[in-house]
DNA sequence: TATGAATGAGTGTTCATTCAT
DNA sequence: GATGAATGAACACTCATTCAT
């Protein structure tokens, strides 16, 4: 892998050609994309990619750096504004859901990359999502000293969160292939109102973690 | 795409390639995996493999389709032994953790899957899922009527649940390296022992669809 | 760089792709050869040369080892059969030019590879040309001590004989030019005629290392 | 390919840029070499290279035009300097050695040359090298006519001459590795002192041509 | 039934060259 | 004069697929 123009400001071109990559990296993965195909979609030519951002690697470490710490950073500035623990929490939730569903191509990458035991992520990747899984164990260690929260394993609320959150986002397509499928009894989910279902996924994880009484 | 033997038992040697190919469907994805890997692994030339069970796409068919309707069968038999709501749903829940933590390619698979739209998802295989989600609601429905169960989104119950196992089972090795970038404060998290994640997961569910009083 | 078939005996196939490398690698060097223009005057698939003999390098390491071990062989056969030191001398020169202008794409492959210091010569090549030196070591100590050969340094002889030969082979096309070049004055050697040639380096090393009475 | 400021005096720039490029064809051939390497060696814009020298090509023949043209004036000056044909001969050889082996570039670039069949050589050169020939063959004409010298054809003591001092001065790292593969032997060869070698070759050619009594 | 051999159509990558500034 | 940016045309190499045996 080579990576170009490391610590300079991105310019513009180089943005559209990472966000054009995004959008084949989400659909078709790393191995099934094609970089004919983010050459022709960007609208530059294939050696001039090559000359701004550098190999396949470096497109899709590209896209991915940008993601995580775009995600890392939102997350932060909002969780910051509230003080309330469980505030934070639903904060804390509405923020990753809003990231996630505002980035469409985040959660299918996201859930590539966990598929391959996160083969390709480099470690500046790693710890922004450390960092991340740090916010929310602050938060729910801080809830449960103040008696809102019950003792509850942070990494297993990241998991649900994460799991509920990227399987919603990413499986919208899914989901509209399976109600063509059924259409003799009602769709009987709300699964289509994005808001309600993270206000629902947020009211779920609240209901799973706060203290018993 | 041309699939052989579809009606047919399958023979021990088509198992064995399937078996093989899965788990490089798993590690590399669709469009990452070789045809001549899995024949080097699998012992069989790659001719055989095209005689046996057809080509590429053939292949990874057949591998999704023998754990789909595996994980339906699987379930089925377990839930129906049991007659408490609760019950069913922890039932629902272990079934499909320890289905899912027995059976490692499945995780990556489907969320590969997932994050691809469905794009090689046949019908059979999305008929499939919905009976899964469709059992699912019927306990749920159940409970809400005997009043231990809140009223709640069986398809969102369903993400939850499919969500954070997978995440959980897919998710190890990204953990074990995010363990060993933070070594400086302890592992404050239990997702070590599966047993008890799954059993912390199964108790979250609950708490979250459990009527208020 | 990827070897196949390597220690089976060689097929015609691969044989026939060998010998059209050969002619490419000496016309334009390494680098300066198509896998294409092979595969193209082989009338045989490009997919196929990486099939049958490996990528670019090993089509070029198999090029040069068949050469170098002919040559080695070659000259011990015909070496040993004579057994007086100014004959088996003249043997050398003889098997070495007959070789050299026998297969055209000798000087300019042996050529290009000194010039570039070796680098791509495996420590196989390299021994077989060691040997090739040691030979000729051995038939000038012979003839020392025999008294018709003064003290003279082998190696300096092998460089002398190396280069004569290998600059007469290889510059034909060059010597062609010049001549086209200079009509004025009738074209005062003999190098034209190969044998004769020969015979006068032969000639000359003799004179040059016979004993000074 | 185009050339720019044929006529004009070089620039130190382009003097540079071409002493640069010189180790680059050495150590590479034409086809092997990069543009962007010898830039970024020459701490000159690869753009500037096109507007000062011309395309590869231009940089290649200004390398060539330049070593040759060199060599031909220094031969020239040096062989006017002395009277006796023997001298003369010796100081040719001299000259010759002298030359190549302080410019390291020389013999490997016309190795590769010669061995390309004189591809890239341009009449200009090529007259050049005739005229070295030709100061050659005067030098043994007048020794024959003197009767120091026998009847010998001069194209074949430039080939013996210019094979036996470019081969020397390329193999050099060939020669080491060689040297590391054999350290049962010791090394019996005198090739490691240049002035040593240089002096052997001129014995020796002086012995092969000199009159037979 | 089984496979070695062969290959067409891609696939990522390179590199000499140009051009606006 | 000088160069950063851009690119077309290769280029080596891969891989799913076929077919004769």
């Amino acid at each position: 892998m080579s990576t170009k123009h490391v610590n300079k400001e991105m310019s513009d071109v180089s943005r559209h050609i990472l966000d054009v990559a995004a959008i084949h990296f989400a659909e078709k993965g790393f191995a099934g994309a094609r970089v004919d195909e983010i050459s022709a979609e960007a609208g530059i030519s294939k050696s001039s990619i090559y000359y701004r951002v550098g190999d396949k690697e470096a497109l899709y470490h590209g896209v991915i750096v940008h993601m995580v710490s775009s995600m890392l950073e939102v997350t932060r500035d909002r969780v910051q504004k509230v003080s309330d623990a469980r505030e934070k929490l639903d904060v804390f939730i509405q923020t990753t859901a809003d990231f996630v569903l505002s980035c469409p191509h985040f959660s299918p990458i996201m859930m590539r990359e966990i598929a391959s035991g996160g083969a390709n992520m480099s470690t500046e990747t790693l710890t922004a999502m450390g960092k991340l899984k740090d916010y929310l164990h602050e938060i729910l260690q801080e809830g449960t000293a103040q008696g809102v929260f019950r003792q509850v394993d942070s990494g297993l609320v990241h998991l649900v969160i994460g799991g509920a959150v990227n399987f919603f986002a990413a499986s919208t397509p899914i989901r509209d292939k399976l109600i063509q499928l059924s259409d003799e009894h009602e769709c009987k989910c709300l699964l289509i109102e994005k808001e309600a279902v993270v206000n629902e996924i947020s009211e779920f994880v609240y209901r799973a973690v706060k203290a018993d009484r």
